[in-house]
Formats: structure tokens, C-alpha cells, sequence
DNA sequence: ATAACAATTGAACATTTGCTCAACTATTAT
DNA sequence: ATAATAGTTGAGCAAATGTTCAATTGTTAT
């Protein structure tokens, strides 16, 4: 959490340095956007993301539709618990998985939007 | 690259796998989803990418700003010129670099709103 | 009670990742 | 030519990450 003071060199532009230092967000909004965006960074769990944004699943189904073990999935499904992408909803045996709210869908958009540029 | 195929369970929901799995794009996609979204995924080229999104900046400079080593730096920005995020220009021994496209201040906007609803 | 199955969990392991360090290239100034 | 500085690169290393495996919980059916 502690910003790093070394490096080597001296600043060349000070007014450009400046100014984008007055603007800067603290750190703590780039960690909390990093944690989100590592949720999309890996295959499995962009999957995951992905059926979810369709329709709600249960982690058998997830498993079978992506491949994986349920225990793989299980893993999976709470890092995004608990960066509170998803939310679960038990129906007897069964968990139900959805997407806690929209954002994650507009920020598939802008993804998709890029790579298909 | 290749999905693997063993499972743990049987599908309990053919009818939701079923109009999921039609609607799934193919892997390839989540691949390259992946690997745009891993980029924004680390605290240190999530801050270039953010500070690039403000201002055209050379190595040195960012280093200072970020408080790291040049080295360090410009290894992140390998992944991200690679990534076509981020392109550069040379003006003699000064290398600065830029924003290759307004998708990644489109990806920053969606992530800040999430992170700030 | 017991069996069966959905789901979760923690430990172990292999892979990936980000930084450091030292060596190197390229450009400019003396 | 030589020195100084901006930037790049590859190897090495420590930390983080994703899956597997085995054990466990919770619910339903017999």
C-alpha cells in the first residue's frame, strides 16, 4: 500500500510532471480499480462474468458449460463474492450466481468495443 | 489456449446452459479480453495508463511520478505497447508516449463509476 | 440414520508475474 | 573520441495466482 521512493533519475518536464501530479487520484482509487479490473483479467473468470451478464447459473452448470471442475469454479465464484461482482441466492442444494449489478455489462461493452476495433 | 474438458457434475439446467452456450463468444475473444483487461489489472500500469490518459509523458518522468526505477517502468510499458495501448515516439534520447486510442479512457470511466457508485 | 449430491474450503503445487540488477544501445554534448 | 544521459533488455528472484485434490458442510431423498 506504500508507494515506492526510489528511482533514478531526475524529473526532465516539470510542468507536464505537475500537472498531471495535481490531478492524480490517491492511491487508494488505483488499488480498488486494479482489484476490479483483475477480475476481468483472467479467462476463467471473464467467462464466468460473461454467462453470468446472460443469465443467472448454478456452480454445476458453470462447471459444465466452461469445462471446469466445480471446485475450480467454486474458487472463482468467491473472489468475485467478495469484490462484490456477484451475488448468490440458495435455492435447496442449489446456489444461484448473478451479476450484483450493471456495471460489470458496461464494462464488457467497452472491452469488446476495443478489441473489435 | 485449449479448454479443458473434464467436469465434476452433471448439468441440473439444459434449458439455461443450452441458450448460453449459443449465445457464448469463442474462446479467442475471451483470450484477447483477457489479456486488454490484465493490463489495467496492476497497480503500477494501471497509474501509466491513468497518467497517460491525462498527458503524453517520456520514461524518465513517469518514473519519477510513479516513484520507480526506469527499468521497471519501461518494462510495463513493453507489455503495454505490445498490447497496442500505448504507443510511443522518440525525440532524440527522449522517448514519450501516448495513448494509442480513447478505448482506455472509455475502460477507466466504467471502472471509476463501478468502484465510486 | 444413511446415502447422494451441490457446493465450499484449505493446503499443496506449478505457473505467471513484476521488480531488480547489470549490461547494453542510442543520442547529445564536450 | 569520450562522457553523460534516456531508454531498453534479459536473467534471476520473490510474490502472487489458479487449479487440483481431499476433506467437509448443508440439503434432500430413501
Amino acid at each position: 500500500m506504500i508507494d515506492k521512493v526510489s528511482y533514478d533519475c531526475e524529473v526532465i518536464h516539470q510542468d507536464i510532471v505537475d500537472k498531471v501530479s495535481g490531478l492524480m487520484p490517491e492511491s487508494g482509487e488505483f488499488y480498488q480499480l486494479a482489484t476490479l479490473y483483475k477480475m476481468f483479467a483472467d479467462y476463467t473468470r471473464l467467462k464466468v462474468l460473461w454467462t453470468l451478464s446472460v443469465n443467472e447459473m448454478c456452480v454445476c452448470d458453470l462447471a459444465v458449460l466452461l469445462g471446469m471442475t466445480k471446485s475450480a469454479i467454486s474458487h472463482q465464484l468467491k473472489s468475485l463474492r467478495l469484490t462484490n461482482l456477484v451475488r448468490s441466492r440458495k435455492e435447496g442444494k442449489v446456489v444461484f450466481y448473478s451479476l450484483a449489478d450493471d456495471h460489470v455489462r458496461d464494462i464488457f461493452e467497452k472491452g469488446f468495443e476495443h478489441i473489435h476495433e
